[in-house]
RNA sequence: GGCUCGGUAGCUCAGCUGGUUAGAGCGUGGGAUUCAUAACCCCAAGGUCGGGAGUUCAAGUCUCCCCCGAGCCA
């Protein structure tokens, strides 16, 4: 079983902003939960390069479309790397093996029926690619979304017959797992209920995209071609892709090295027919609110003409603003993600997003109340933790991990707080409740510190005949900080990967096509460190930020 | 204009089917402590639960009206 998960395939308009990166860390965050649990994951991000808007912006800048198109997906490609970001695909549109899926994509829609010819009239805004229902007399009117003048088109379009599908749609819809989050799901219930109109899936006069086969001047409406991106990237014949193969093979313990060289000649062929195998259905689509609805109706329905299987789900979160206003270019209030990540690293960021903001609803980047929880929940209490215990751990017992005694107990008061940790987390990473998960995996961090303080190991040592007693408290919040550090490690891989470090353990390996060698779920059990085991020397894992000016 | 969500401590928000002194985190103030990254631990501050009316023995928690904010559709 394949767990498929994208991201958006970002508009190529513009350098990435901050919120392509939320959607993006948070994928990633769920990509190596999958991934720590075992699954197979296909983890899709890319770029979306066609359409008016993106013919325009290259003009403006003196470039040709796809000169503009490689610099922008360049940016993306590099700043995903720079974030560590997990993916295993990274697919653009104007990439060739795309015209192919979206032709075949095409001419089964074709086949079906679901495709008629038609006049669309109406006002159209290039930024949004969306023609508007102002009235055919309206005087100069402007798109609500960008302020921009509208344009008048008059053409004759292909339509793609959606109006045939209410039904499906609506049970689909209907069904709770869906459209997450629910409150976005009624939104769209009323959409639909309504009644589907047919879109147009074509444009006429519009060089960059993709020709409609058989329909002279005719390319593809944006919508209608950058969704089939998830498609295309799934039948990549890179090697990334034929990788994945190889030990799909293994796992039916049909692996045979040499196969792979000849399977390169068919993969290259590889067509709609074997999406299956590659990984469709999409387990979820994550995307931003404001494109669920060709998610969640438009594309559901195209694939049922194809004779698709349907994601399993769509997840809509929510915009960022800062400071309470609106992130914009006028404003001059834009975060660099680029910039961000430079001065803050990228724990810092990964988890004042994911932990404060629940995923789904819209959220608020304040750079005070970031630096705050940044500093109290990693570097102080979770940091800190790890960093005093290690100390004493090494002080007193020469350098290693003390002996555990009564602390391998599995009714010790910090076996109980991680074990309960552990029952959050794990369902809440499955729902993309990040929030749930980072507050119990820091509830533990807060419980193995008033134990600590309860215990008071370093009042203790200072008498005689306290030992042992020491020895099983320093060995229980050392243990307490290892099962921490595993939590963490979907969220913040890198801090988790410190904190695993300052243990004396290997990091989590939860990047494309990575495994770590023993099973995370049984790591996740009370009492695996191992006593003896020499400590490194303490150095903090998380250090508090200390940011100059604002961001 | 229709529909849908919100309006709870300085800030961000929890509060399920109505029922003891309305909760958490951050911030703030105080205390304790020294193992540690001036970190950790403990305690407190008293917010007309947007406004008004109503139902009820009892309402942030239900009903109606109004005000404010956001979103979807038109």
């Amino acid at each position: 079983m394949t767990y498929t998960l994208t991201t958006p395939l970002y508009y190529v308009n513009d350098k990435p902003h901050l919120g392509s990166a939320y959607t993006t860390l948070a994928c990633d965050a769920l990509a190596r939960f999958q991934r720590l649990k075992g699954e197979q994951v296909v983890f899709v991000t890319g770029c979306d390069e066609h359409g008016q808007k993106i013919q325009r912006t290259a003009e403006a800048a003196g470039l040709s479309p796809q000169d503009h198109c490689d610099q922008i997906s360049a940016q993306y490609r590099q700043l995903w790397q720079q974030w560590q970001i997990s993916n295993d695909r990274f697919i653009r549109t104007t990439d060739p093996r795309h015209r192919r899926i979206v032709h075949q994509f095409f001419a089964r829609v074709e086949a079906s029926g679901d495709v008629v010819e038609g006049r669309q009239q109406g006002w159209y805004c290039v930024a949004c690619e969306e023609f508007k229902d102002d009235p055919a007399g309206a005087i100069d009117p402007q798109c609500p979304v960008h302020q921009r003048a509208l344009e008048w088109r008059d053409e004759r379009n292909l339509f793609f017959r959606l109006s045939r599908y209410q039904e499906q749609i609506e049970a689909l819809i209907a069904q709770p797992e869906f459209i997450q989050p629910a409150s976005r799901r009624r939104e769209v219930q009323n959409f639909v209920a309504q009644g589907l109109r047919d879109f147009s899936i074509s444009r006429v006069n519009l060089p960059w995209g993709i020709p409609v086969p058989g329909h002279e001047g005719h390319t593809f409406y944006v919508w209608f071609d950058a969704l089939l991106g998830y498609l295309t990237a799934l039948l990549d014949s890179s090697e990334e892709g034929a990788q994945l193969r190889a030990e799909d093979g293994a796992e039916e313990g049909a692996y045979d090295g040499s196969k792979t060289a000849s399977e390169h000649g068919a993969i290259s062929e590889a067509g709609l027919e074997q999406l299956s195998e590659r990984g469709w259905p999409a387990q979820v689509h994550v995307i931003g609110k404001d494109i669920l609805r060709f998610h969640a109706v438009y594309w559901p329905a195209m694939l049922l003409s194809a004779g698709l299987e349907l994601p399993k789900q769509v997840f809509g979160h929510g915009f960022l603003t800062r400071e309470g206003q609106k992130m914009g270019k006028s404003i001059g209030n834009v975060l660099d993600p680029e910039a961000l990540l430079e001065r803050c690293g990228a724990d810092a960021v990964r988890w004042y997003l994911l932990r404060d903001i629940p995923f789904g609803d819209d959220g608020d980047f304040q750079q005070q109340r970031f630096v705050d929880l940044v500093n109290n929940d990693l570097a102080n209490t979770i940091g800190n933790m790890l960093n005093r215990t290690s100390a004493m751990a090494r002080r007193w017992f020469e350098g290693t991990v003390p002996p555990a005694g009564a602390a391998l107990h599995l009714d010790h008061p910090l076996a109980v707080a991680a074990t309960a940790a552990i029952a959050v987390v794990i369902p809440s990473l499955e729902r993309l409740d990040f929030r749930a998960a980072a507050e119990a995996s820091l509830q533990l961090a807060i419980a193995a510190n008033g134990f600590l303080n309860t215990q008071a190991p370093w009042s203790l040592m200072k008498q005689e005949g306290n030992r042992d007693q020491v020895a099983a408290d320093l060995y229980a919040v050392l243990e307490a900080a290892r099962l921490v550090a595993l939590l963490l490690g979907p969220l913040v891989p890198e801090l988790s990967a410190r904190m695993l470090q300052q243990l004396a353990l290997e990091p989590l390996r939860s990047g494309p096509r990575e495994t770590t060698p023993i099973p995370w779920l049984s790591q996740l059990h009370w009492g695996q460190l191992v006593v003896g085991c020499p400590l490194p020397e303490p150095a903090p894992v998380m250090a508090r930020l200390e940011l100059d000016g604002p961001l």
